[in-house]
DNA sequence: ATGCTGACTATGT
DNA sequence: TACATAGCCAGCA
């Protein structure tokens, strides 16, 4: 476990891990029920810090075999970005979050200070 | 190879 | 608030 990620790819290196999707699909993975992260944030932990864009289209090609609390995936400042793309997927974001005690502000915005994901080790932002 | 697109982000008008 | 710019970079035609 450690293993793979005490690898030059993990930090510090400029490689593209082949496995940057898995990497971010853990990532995900980690968020506790009722918090969120941005993109960002899960490209931080996933070891491809700057990132972000790629994080998106990852899960931009999951979709369907996702299993994953992608849900919990928000944009900079707590906003959905799917909103922009899908707004029918975006509602069901948003309900899914609030059904798990999220809660959005009148401008549709999550507060990070209260709800983001805050893990303990390796990562940053 | 090349150009375009995009569930991104930060900064500047 | 709304655009524009600039980084970022994996897919895809």
């Amino acid at each position: 476990m450690l293993d793979e990620l005490a690898r030059p790819s993990a930090v510090g290196s400029r490689r593209p891990p082949a496995d940057a999707y898995a990497r971010i699909h853990a990532a995900i993975a980690r968020i506790p029920r009722g918090r969120v992260a941005t993109y960002g944030q899960i490209a931080t932990v996933a070891g491809l810090p700057g990132r972000a864009r790629q994080v998106g289209y990852a899960l931009y090609a999951l979709t369907d075999a996702h299993s994953l609390p992608w849900h919990r995936v928000l944009a900079a400042g707590g906003r959905i970005s799917l909103m922009r793309l899908d707004v029918g997927s975006g509602l069901e974001q948003r309900r899914r979050l609030e059904m798990e005690g999220v809660r959005f502000g009148a401008r549709g915005r999550v507060d990070l200070d209260a709800f983001g994901w805050r893990p303990r080790s390796r990562s940053r932002r």
